[in-house]
DNA sequence: AACCAGGACGTGA
DNA sequence: TCACGTCATGGT
């Protein structure tokens, strides 16, 4: 709550514009290269025939170019239970939860909570610590039915079990629309290898980062972040570190 | 055969 | 505050 505003004095320094600037460009590089990618994937487009080849992760759900969803309450809630199953893990794995948990029928938030807690971990045992999200997700699950048509709060998603800064902000972002930047282990790796950020900078210093040199659009916040992904999966994979062969540090 | 994946939380210093 | 252990399956 201190190192994050930096205070510039009251006029816009030059820093300042070059940095809003330098955030417009990367997105604007990273949208021409990959194209819209179309986020939150959603596995009710799966039957419906959805696909994008050229994505790295998975291969269905996906929506290019289309911000429309969520279009339903179920949607909402199908998003939500993704943004707590991908928590340290794959995208792969957490499709397959969910569509165990849709073959179980237990895929909306009534049948979620009488699901029996056996059932549930068993459906959701692929996207791993499978003890706690089942217990975290039928807490959501009832926590979402008492929301009914609110909008809620930051705080009072972190105040959930189980939803932290991420997870709030990916909830807020892709179930409600509303323009908050979400911030993962990628956005990270990316904003520190361009010297935007240091290492030790906390959730909110990089969140901010974003926020305060772009206009508050949902649609873009959500394209950024799957853009950033995207890329951090080309580029900035532990294994294959290729952070010199990033193209971004050119623009 | 380690290492990592679209984190969060509890603990002790 | 903050570094560190824990939770757990399946890819590469």
């Amino acid at each position: 709550m201190k190192k994050n505003t930096q205070n510039f004095s009251s006029k816009k320094t030059k820093f300042q514009t070059t940095l809003r600037t330098d955030i417009r460009k990367i997105y604007d590089c990273l949208l021409a290269s990959y194209g819209p990618q179309g986020w939150w994937p959603l596995i009710e487009l799966c039957e419906a025939g959805g696909s994008n080849p050229v994505k790295t992760g998975s291969l269905k759900g996906y929506h290019p170019a289309d911000y429309t969803f969520p279009e339903s309450r179920s949607q909402q809630f199908e998003i939500i239970c993704g943004t707590l199953l991908t928590q340290n893990t794959s995208w792969t794995q957490v499709e397959k939860a969910l569509l165990n948990l849709k073959k179980l029928n237990a895929l909306s938030p009534e049948a979620l909570i009488t699901l029996c807690p056996e059932l549930l971990k068993e459906a959701i045992k692929p996207a791993g610590y499978y003890n706690q999200k089942a217990l975290r997700l039928q807490n959501l699950a009832s926590w979402f039915m008492e929301l009914e048509d609110r909008v809620p709060e930051r705080e009072e998603l972190l105040s959930l079990k189980g939803v932290g800064p991420e997870t709030a902000d990916s909830i807020l972002l892709y179930a409600f629309k509303t323009p908050s930047f979400v911030v993962d282990a990628y956005t990270r790796r990316i904003v520190t290898n361009l010297g935007l950020a240091d290492e030790k900078a906390d959730y909110n210093y990089i969140k901010a980062l974003f926020e305060d040199n772009l206009p508050q659009d949902p649609e873009l916040y959500q394209e950024y972040h799957a853009l950033l992904v995207e890329h951090a999966k080309r580029y900035y994979q532990k294994r294959t570190a290729m952070k010199n062969a990033c193209f971004l540090k050119i623009v």
